[in-house]
DNA sequence: ATTAGGG
DNA sequence: CCCTAAT
């Protein structure tokens, strides 16, 4: 009678503990997601704040996109000036409309630099090394980081420059046709979308963010996206690209600055979007600590809720993964109008000036990677570059005709920022707000490729000091290992994850190198100005998926049968104690679906296939701790322990 | 910081 | 994996 539900625990010679932990399932549980109130503001969304606030229509609503023209006649009319991208930086001249594709990043950070060559990644140099031969990947010159819509908003004759990003990389020349032609062909697709009823759904959100000035682009993108997300009944996707219709982001990320800094980013995004329901009195109970998210009111429609949520992922998704373009394109509609040489006569005060930022200019990105690097590694390499520029929390300058305009006091006017100057030499500068760390502090290392560094004239050098990746195979030397399994764990990384590997010393060892402010030289390009590399990157990336292996599920198998559920921290620290990507609550989760893989039919099982022994495990150690927590909150609650359930 | 549970 | 309430 007591023998029930052992299922060979005993015949593993598995010693039980003798009482499991309390566990703690009497913990609440809620599946609404309460949203706080936030003043966080971020660099992009203050810039996006900078040109949103300047802006406002023009005359001429024919140039007023489809979306947004009803909506522009309630508005005064106001002056624009487009400040269309620009390259502070000498560049190959290349043909106007030339799409050169810049795709930085891994989350979708997409830059299409529909002006010149943009970005120009050049293999630059061989230089051997004593291991390996490291391919010295100099992405050159301004990338020019900006809404993917707006990119194709102009067809593209053809395709120069590389592609460096997240769906490849191409070599100048070597772009697909077909590539091209999908990005042509998005296009219309975008408009035509739009141009119909489909807008409508949001139409009372967009409204309020057109009002604000914010640009809703990323509602835009949303629409363009594909649909093959799990949350397509909103009919929002993921926030890039028109180019790929399988995006898988490729995450990376640090658990740490995630847990830091996700609730932030919620926040922000939460109060930004709460910011755009001025006076629909949509925000009501937003603060309220009992509500849901209900932006909308009391009852919010279901559809309308997963809409709302939606927002608020992509709006995350969007400071994560497009943050250098976000939010840049300022008009509801993707169409690309172009406000140059529009400006008109100072008649009125009540004219504003409208200042369309469409691009930020990244102005050269050093990178390198091993040849065995894969192309994933470099996506996250390129990312974690990128990122690195971001780090230290952005201030915006705004530069007149090459001068910072340093007092914040000035009316626009007074700074010669008026429709009837010459508008076009507004620059924008982006700038760390901790700048304290100085130049000599940067190191400078050794294996730099010079050959590289004259190309790009007044530099920074920005080392990684840490790795942006955890390191969790290459500092077994270093670490005690506690526990056997550990380090069998440890040797099974190195074994089966070796390009992680490579990446992750790639990250370590990548270098930026980025020019300081260039004179800006014309036409309100935005150069990017990373003057430090202090402060933690408020970018916030989900991290990559790595299933488990067999061996490392095996691993939490048996620490689970020793140490029961709900000790995931014990059982992290005896089985995966060094492996710094498992979290115990990777450890719980996975085994949260061990136990559903092990109790389905293998047909509807799906990945890699878990061996049925320890699916066996699984279902065994389950049912027993499962059974020793119940007997132990009986005995909290001081019943009588119920008689053991045995099989017939 | 951990744990539990829903998504 | 993510997110977050409750410890």
């Amino acid at each position: 009678m007591v023998v029930c539900k052992r299922l060979g625990y005993g015949s593993r010679g598995r010693r039980i503990p003798t009482m499991p932990r309390v566990p703690n399932s009497a913990r609440g549980k809620r599946s609404t997601r309460r949203k706080k109130d936030g003043d966080d503001m971020y660099a992009f969304d203050l810039l996006a704040t900078v040109a949103g606030t300047l802006i406002a229509d023009q005359d001429n609503p024919s140039n007023v996109p489809s979306i947004s023209a009803a909506k522009a006649k309630k508005r005064k009319s106001v002056k624009k000036v487009h400040l269309d991208e620009i390259l502070p930086l000498k560049n190959v001249a290349m043909e106007k409309d030339c799409c050169s594709g810049c795709v930085v990043g891994s989350g979708g950070v997409c830059a299409f630099g529909r002006q010149a060559n943009n970005c120009l990644v050049e293999n630059s140099s061989k230089r051997s090394k004593a291991e390996s031969v490291l391919e010295s990947l100099t992405v050159k010159s301004n990338m020019l980081i900006r809404d993917s819509l707006v990119s194709c908003a102009k067809p593209c004759e053809t395709n120069c420059g590389l592609e460096c990003g997240a769906y490849g990389i191409h070599h100048p020349g070597s772009s697909s046709s077909a590539e091209a032609e999908q990005m042509q062909q998005a296009e219309p697709e975008v408009i035509r979308r739009q141009a119909d009823g489909h807008v409508a759904a949001l139409d009372s959100l967009f409204d309020s963010m057109d009002q604000d000035g914010k640009p809703p682009a990323l509602a835009k993108v949303q629409y363009t996206a594909d649909k093959d997300d799990d949350e397509n009944s909103s009919g929002c996707t993921r926030p890039s690209t028109i180019e790929n219709k399988d995006y898988k982001p490729q995450y990376l990320g640090n658990h740490r600055i995630r847990k830091l800094l996700a609730s932030k980013v919620r926040k922000a995004a939460c109060n930004k979007i709460c910011g755009r329901f001025p006076s629909k009195k949509i925000c009501e109970g937003m603060s309220n600590k009992g509500s849901k998210l209900n932006l909308c009111g009391k009852k919010m429609s279901t559809t309308r809720q997963k809409v709302q949520r939606t927002i608020f992922k992509k709006k995350r998704l969007a400071h994560h993964t497009s943050s250098f373009g976000k939010e840049m394109l300022t008009e509801a509609s993707g169409t690309s109008f172009s406000m140059e040489g529009r400006n008109k006569p100072c008649e009125s005060e009540d004219y504003h000036v409208k200042l369309r930022i469409k691009s930020f200019s990244i102005p050269e990105l050093f990178i390198e990677v091993p040849e065995n690097a894969t192309i994933g590694s470099l996506k996250r390499t390129v990312m974690d570059v990128v990122n690195r520029i971001m780090e230290g929390g952005l201030r915006v300058g705004v530069l007149l005709q090459g001068k910072e305009i340093q007092d914040d006091n000035k009316t626009l006017r007074q700074a010669g920022i008026c429709h009837d100057k010459k508008l076009n030499s507004i620059d924008f500068k982006l700038e760390c707000e901790r700048g304290q760390e100085s130049p000599s502090a940067v190191t400078i290392p050794e294996q730099m490729d010079f050959l590289s560094a004259d190309i790009v004239e007044p530099l920074a050098r920005m080392k990684c000091e840490e790795p942006f990746f955890e390191t969790e195979v290459g500092n077994d030397s270093q670490q005690p290992i506690p526990a056997h399994r550990s380090r069998s764990l440890s040797d099974l990384y190195s074994v089966h994850c070796p390009v992680e590997m490579a990446s992750q010393d790639t990250s370590a060892n990548s270098q930026a190198i980025v020019p300081i402010a260039p004179a800006p030289s014309d036409v309100g390009a935005l150069a990017i100005v990373p003057l430090c590399k202090s402060k933690r990157s408020e970018i916030v990336q989900r991290r990559i998926r790595r299933p488990f292996s067999v061996g490392e599920v095996e691993a939490l198998v048996e620490a689970v049968e020793q140490l029961g559920t709900g000790r995931w921290r014990a059982v992290k620290m005896l089985a995966f104690d060094n492996i710094e990507h498992r979290t115990y609550v990777d450890l719980k989760d996975k085994w949260k679906t061990l136990v559903h893989t092990a109790s389905i039919s293998p047909q509807q099982r799906r990945g890699a296939p878990v061996p049925q022994e320890l699916l066996d495990r699984v279902l065994s150690a389950q049912a027993y701790w499962s059974q020793q927590h119940a007997k132990l909150q009986d005995k909290l609650h001081g019943k009588a322990p119920l008689p053991e359930i045995c099989p017939p």
